[in-house]
RNA sequence: GUGGGUGUAGCUCAGUCGGUAGAGCACUGGAUUGUGGCUUCAGAUGUCGCGGGUUCAAGCCCCGUCACUCACCCCA
């Protein structure tokens, strides 16, 4: 019996790597123009981190986080989301006293525990953004900006940004107030779900699927009726950026996020081609967040992407990794001998070469020239040991010439992409 | 955690009433002493997910189990 992979943790095969790639060099390139730095921070956190930033209550504290003791009893957690970790981080460096304003981003591999379904995994991966010390709705915008840039770039054009607000400490305990009042009204007519958590999180209620919920919710207290003064001047500010800017945007007022530390704005790129699993990034403020990790009193915003849900969004792109420059087809041990020294030297110039192994028919070695998209072929066989000089043939065209089998300089010459020279 | 669907060749899948395994693509070789794509001919390929049961006989029926997948829940 084979060992099998991890249920939910996938492999990442190399024909789909082309279109990861592409996704996070232009991640990468978007980020920076944005004047965002990379930061890298570990996999693993103490548990004691998560169960702080997201909330106890939360399904992922609750049920999804993978959780271990190592062996010195340390209560460890693969970590389920990136902002935590790089609020920790930027916490313990002191990164703020270097500069006032810290645009950070990250990417890699995020970890819960639920059933894997279409754009959901175990393993799956983000790139994340975060801005941490200022409160201006100008950074709002500008995450928002840089988001809807990124999609541009990146070509998809089948997602729409919905945009809310979630008030602060000052006005969201009243509004709360207010939703759970109405829903204690129709308790009877909500699902089962919805009157389980309507204490712990009555928010869920209004984005419940169910139909006797959306129904039972329609006249429901709005988030927005409710803001507070500041909160609402700072919401408007940042759809009015978005319109100076021409970012395309609706309010979703009913628009829950799962994590505890959200305030004011909130946001999420929604797509409707991949299944029920439909926010491809989503994010929003968190300006108490800092301070309950124990650090200063600084605001934040920012964002992740899921990177799987971007991919499959992207599939019918169908990249292909890189072609190869020229392909050696040599016929017999001694052709093959000489053929493997330029085939070095190539590699070693930073030509993409290749070469069969074995001693297969010409045929067969020019059909896998073929198959594998090289430019040029160059054929040594016994005749062209003798003359010194072989057929270089054009994949595309089909014209040949013959070139001297001991100039390796002059094949480099002929075969490299302009690039490279 | 709950529910549905699917497991047969490397891939996508057919397989009738239970009668000993098939196609297309891909692969290998030939037609062209040594030239890819197009065409054509030939060839190789199986733990029918796994374990048990019924039967003269099981890919097919029954029981169990595992995996994958979609959905609920939740979320990127």
């Amino acid at each position: 019996m084979s060992i099998a992979g991890i249920k939910g943790m996938n492999d990442i095969l190399p024909e789909d790597v082309a279109t990861w790639q592409f996704v996070e060099t232009t991640a990468r390139s978007v980020f920076g123009a944005f004047g965002f730095n990379e930061i890298r921070v570990p996999v693993v956190e103490k548990t004691e981190l998560f169960c702080r930033s997201i909330g106890e209550t939360t399904d992922i504290v609750e049920k999804e986080m993978y959780t271990f003791t190592d062996r010195s009893d340390n209560s460890l957690t693969l970590r389920p989301e990136g902002t935590a970790p790089v609020m920790r981080s930027l916490i313990q460096h002191k990164l703020i006293n270097q500069n006032p304003v810290q645009k950070l981003y990250y990417s890699g591999p995020m970890f819960r525990y639920e059933r894997p379904q279409k754009g959901r995994y175990r393993q799956f991966h983000q790139i994340g953004a975060e801005v941490v010390g200022i409160d201006s709705p100008l950074i709002d915008a500008q995450i928002l900006v840089m988001l809807d840039h990124f999609f541009k770039q990146v070509g998809i054009s089948d997602v729409a940004l919905q945009i809310n607000s979630l008030g602060c400490p000052q006005c969201r305990p009243g509004y709360r107030d207010a939703l759970i009042a109405f829903l204690d009204q129709r308790l009877a007519s909500l699902c089962s779900d919805c009157q389980r958590r309507f204490r712990q999180n009555p928010l869920r209620a209004l984005d419940c699927k169910v139909p006797g919920c959306k129904e039972a919710t329609e006249e429901a207290p709005i988030v927005l009726d409710h803001l507070c003064a500041g909160c609402d001047d700072h919401f408007s500010a940042v759809r009015t950026h978005l319109q100076n800017l021409e970012v395309s945007f609706s309010i979703n007022p009913r628009m829950v996020r799962g994590l505890d530390y959200y305030t004011k704005t909130t946001f999420e790129m929604i797509t409707n081609s991949l299944g029920s699993q439909n926010a491809v990034a989503a994010g929003g403020r968190y300006d108490g967040l800092i301070q309950k990790l124990g650090g200063p009193d600084l605001p934040g915003i920012g964002f992740a992407m899921g990177v799987e849900r971007l991919v499959l969004l992207l599939s019918e792109l169908k990249l292909t990794n890189a072609q190869i420059d020229l392909f050696i087809a040599a016929l017999g041990t001694e052709a093959q001998q000489h053929g493997f020294k330029l085939l070095s030297f190539l590699q070693r110039s930073g030509v993409r070469a290749e070469m069969d192994y074995t001693d297969k028919s010409l045929k067969s070695q020019m059909r896998r020239a073929d198959k594998l998209g090289a430019r040029y072929s160059l054929i040594i066989g016994e005749d062209e040991l003798t003359k010194r000089s072989a057929p270089l043939r054009n994949m595309s065209g089909g014209e040949q010439i013959d070139v001297d089998i001991d100039n390796f300089e002059g094949v480099l010459s002929t075969v490299a992409p302009a690039e490279t020279l």
